[in-house]
DNA sequence: GCCGAAGTGGGTCAGTTGACCCAGTTGCGT
DNA sequence: ACGCAACTGGGTCAACTGACCCACTTCGGC
């Protein structure tokens, strides 16, 4: 084994243990398997950590701000909010797709730190930072649609977090490529309903939630709309 | 420690385990920690089981088909579809939050069968009963309001689980109860607007007309005793 | 070149775990 | 009431785990 700096060690250690965790789950990540994954000997594990838990600790706080994305909003001007933001969440799903393993480790490390009593504050902390990025993946997409949120921007990036989270489950338990699509479909449907397109004329600044949503046949808000949007994206198109 | 049929003993180690996986985590639920939590002996456990293995596995079948429901649909008449589905939501996490433990279990179950070999179609048939269930749910839903969704209920279904998943995921981690609240208003509104009114103009249905519900076919109810786990296969090779 | 510290390797140790054995005991069917 | 199978209790055992120790290398500064 060559020689290494700690801290180089150390982030080995870090990404072989999240690769074991993905395998076999945060029990199976022993010190020995993580050390056999990064090619070390124990007692370089016990140089490197004063503990496993403590390199746990450390895993679950770097993979909290390591997350760069929830949504990539890389479309074209033009196209509806919607469509940004079903290509938006198709590009995520493509990820997960394509290494469904690191999605099962983050579920694992975070039920992990949900359950361990001095991380608690982690779990939570990952969360906000999944919201702050949806947040801004979600003003990115409203901005560039000339669209405007009907509701705070937080509570939206709840609300994708909860589609992408719950998709993701779906599909790591059922594998259903299809379905995982519909999902992703009624998610970019029901998210671009809280929106309004900017055409200036609506100010009517009303996001009280409570019950002022409109029945779905929509025919309502599309009057002047001279652009862009498709003049109904109602119940129909979804399926053309 | 009373004397006591095979099937309770099992059913009571089944209980057992399921608790000490909620505060430990499936790892955590040893031979000695389930024979613990229920006051049994150690070769009490593997006169009932032929390996821990067998537990869980047991275990997570009986989870599956021990799920009732997944959301209420108590709503007098006259309330809106999206009023029935939001109490309705609202109810399922009542539930969660009552019992946090349990959904903790529930979740650390699901992404043990999705990681262990012999398990995977276990996770997946998890997931068709959250949606059947919630199926049965969706249509009674529209029933009681006069409404017709709009899409085929499976995928309906599917989606009102990405949202119970999504939403019960987060306020695990975080234990924000209002945004929670929020997420279950948007999940409201946003599958409420799958569906339309049935109020008398439904005469057209002249574009993909068969998505209309289908009344809940009763085919599959079973009448499950309490314990009426199959005493055949129980344990007897360490002793023939 | 050479010295001390950073880094390594092999081993130990106590505790835990799943499995399982076997000598008893107890209650049920008859 | 009584025989015997169902059931229990108290072990054992090998494998595994986290932690840690300490005699060695090897490298970098001098």
């Amino acid at each position: 084994m060559a020689r290494m700096p700690v801290a180089e060690r150390r982030s080995r250690l870090l990404a072989a243990a999240f690769d074991v965790i993905a395998r076999h789950g945060v029990a199976g990540a022993t010190t020995r398997a993580v050390v056999e994954a990064a090619g070390m000997k124990l007692a370089s594990f016990h140089y490197a950590f004063a503990s496993r838990e403590e390199l746990l600790a450390e895993l679950v706080a770097e993979v909290v701000d390591s997350q760069q994305v929830v949504l990539e909003v890389t479309s074209g001007s033009g196209s509806s909010l919607e469509t940004v933001l079903e290509l938006g969440l198709r590009s995520y799903f493509a990820q997960v797709r394509a290494d469904p393993l690191r999605e099962r480790a983050m579920f694992e490390l975070t039920q992990y730190s949900i359950r361990t009593p001095g991380m608690r504050e982690l779990a939570a902390k990952q969360y906000e930072r999944y919201r702050s990025l949806a947040a801004e993946s979600l003003a990115e997409a409203a901005q560039r649609t000339g669209a405007v949120w009907q509701r705070p921007l937080p509570d939206l990036a709840a609300d994708l977090v909860v589609f992408t989270d719950g998709i993701t489950l779906a599909w790591l338990a059922d594998g259903d490529d299809e379905r995982a699509d519909r999902s992703i479909r009624f998610a970019a449907r029901a998210l671009a309903a809280e929106a309004v397109p900017n055409t200036d004329t609506d100010t009517d600044t009303d996001t009280d939630t409570d019950t002022g949503i409109r029945p779905p046949t929509a025919e309502h808000h599309e009057s002047r709309s001279p652009e862009s949007r498709s003049p109904e994206r109602t119940r129909d198109d979804h399926r053309a």
